[in-house]
DNA sequence: CTTGTAACTGAAATGGGTGTCAAATCCACC
DNA sequence: GGTGGATTTGACACCCATTTCAGTTACAAG
């Protein structure tokens, strides 16, 4: 591995101008310029990043924490932030993805000296989570996750009001007896959903009991919520999965069942995956900017890291907006 | 900031034995050590990692260089690299992704001091386009994409096999008539799928001509290849796509012009993508494991990190499955 | 009470660059 | 030729931790 020292005893410099030489500062002699890029080229150097951001204190890097993600959510989100990212040059550096808390904490603790700054989406989207790991010297923005004590940027999706948006269109599409399945208990987004779902539901039929079947945002919970809403011979002419991974395959059970989606029973899931749109029928789900999310979170964060104050109540909350298709509509496809 | 050497400050010992005592050497008095601890904690000290992987030449963190990948093929192959990577504790460092030749060997150099080992997979899934990039001194796996001068190690998909086996079953279920649409020309995958169907028709169907409109992998490739049969009612009874991206998009289009694909057309595609089994009638198309790829090619960087030298002839070369469904049975779904 | 050995501990070198400050060089002008 | 000022250049401290090597201490044996 050839140094900067070595460049600069090839061209007879001292590594001050060597460097200052390579780095483009135009203060140095074209003439010495030339000799010092002729033996860098020569003896094919590289500047060693590591150690340049040791001294720069500036690393060029921003970490990148997220739990363990499904793969439309996952990829889209790195996209978005790695748009946000790319015309400021800098890395991405994903740390263990492998979401229990302490892991978590873990990670971001061995982020440090590695990165300008930090994007984390916490665990079960609870910021409360990472508990003292909040005393972070370094700038962070929480992705889908609000921290209590607002002094944390965040960037989240209003699952709230996204869930009573759903929840609404299958109510005026004559839905009455509206189950929900809903996502792990211990997931905050899936208490909003469930939270928004019990909140239009009060308010617009206010008779009615919510039905609510425990999900853990996986197929096999799509799948036995159908067997069970079948097996019971329950009533009921609408179901509101808390995401769309449960709702696909609810439906091609409720299907396979003989139940005509969208007539004899809407479904609405969360999300909008690429999937929703590819089955059929088609899947009316709640559509969330996931690559926004990212590139917002990631912007918000490059304003920080440019010494820019951004005030305690530092917060994005992304609408999420409803796609109404055939699975709720009836239309063919 | 605090530093290790205000930690030992604060125990009243030297940086050298805070150093030796937070990272768990045994040479260090329990006393001294508890000391040392406390004094950590109650700074709230966290070891500056960059700083560290300079003197122990050791980064902890691999690079992982892609192109500008679709969604499900990305997040499979992080995810595949991530599974192999987790257990040896390292951090991913993902380079620029936005692929033009030039840009990724930038993202390669500015690399160097940050990790210890590269995945790279190069735009097109051509080695040779990173040039003399390839006096790399640091350890690299090439992912999809064989050096012609076989001295890197690389994982890759068989692509003319599975194109083969896919053309295959096409006239195994009775097509003669079979129309290739290709990815971009300068794209190696691509190139090495035309060849299987190239090949396989030669030697099974000697007499007849391939078929070949040109295609780029994307949907409107798929659709335009479709309104160009259909306009010119041309003759064709199957058709297979470099990839699933454009069968989708092809078959959507033949479907809706009242072509009953799977009976009086045949469709495969190539790579599986999680749509292919859920768009109707399933798709028939060549399943590559992704995230065996990327626990491949990091699992073999890990052997290379840890000293193991690696044979000259260092490859894997990853065979394809076909998946038959219903766009080449016609059975129901 | 020495001496030898083992166990700890600390000062300083190291890793590969960058930035500061002082020294050296250059040139113009008196 | 000497002087002032502006440019360039170089020596060295520094970033933050690890590691070597030498020095200190403790303790047992002689």
């Amino acid at each position: 591995m050839v140094t900067i020292r070595e460049v600069a005893k090839a061209a007879g410099v001292s590594v001050a101008t060597a460097s200052r030489a390579l780095n483009g500062l135009s203060i140095v002699t074209a003439e010495t310029r030339a000799k010092i890029e002729a033996a860098a080229a020569e003896l094919n150097y590289v500047p060693h990043s590591g150690a340049r951001s040791l001294t720069r204190r500036k690393t060029d890097a921003i970490g990148v924490i997220l739990p363990d993600l499904f793969g439309e959510f996952f990829s889209e989100m790195i996209r978005g932030i790695d748009m946000a990212v790319h015309g400021a040059g800098k890395h991405l550096l994903l740390g263990n993805m492998h979401g229990s808390t302490e892991e978590t904490v873990l990670a971001i603790k061995s982020m440090r000296g590695r990165v300008d700054g930090l994007l984390v989406m916490p665990p079960n989207s609870r910021a409360e989570s990472l508990g003292d790991a909040a005393t972070w010297q370094i700038p962070t923005v929480l992705l889908n996750a609000q921290p209590q004590n607002g002094d944390i940027p965040f960037v989240s999706v209003d699952n709230y009001s996204g869930a009573r948006m759903v929840t609404e269109h299958l109510i005026d599409r004559g839905a009455r007896k509206i189950v929900h399945i809903s996502g792990p208990a211990s997931n905050r987004d899936a208490s909003e959903r469930m939270q928004g779902y019990r909140d239009i539901l009060r308010e617009r039929l206010g008779d009615t009991h919510p039905i609510i079947l425990p999900g853990n945002f996986r197929e096999d919970a799509g799948r036995n919520a159908a067997q069970l809403l079948l097996n019971r011979d329950f009533e009921f002419d609408a179901v509101f999965a808390a995401n769309d991974m449960m709702a696909v395959d609810l439906m091609a059970e409720l299907t396979r069942a003989g139940v005509r989606v969208g007539h004899d029973v809407l479904v609405a899931g969360f999300d909008d995956i690429p999937l929703a749109r590819y089955i059929s029928p088609q899947l009316t789900t709640v559509h969330s900017d996931i690559t926004r999310l990212g590139s917002s979170a990631a912007m918000m964060l490059l304003r920080l890291l440019s010494g820019e104050a951004l005030g305690a109540d530092a917060g994005i909350t992304i609408s999420p907006t409803l796609a109404v298709r055939a699975s709720t509509t009836g239309a063919s496809g």
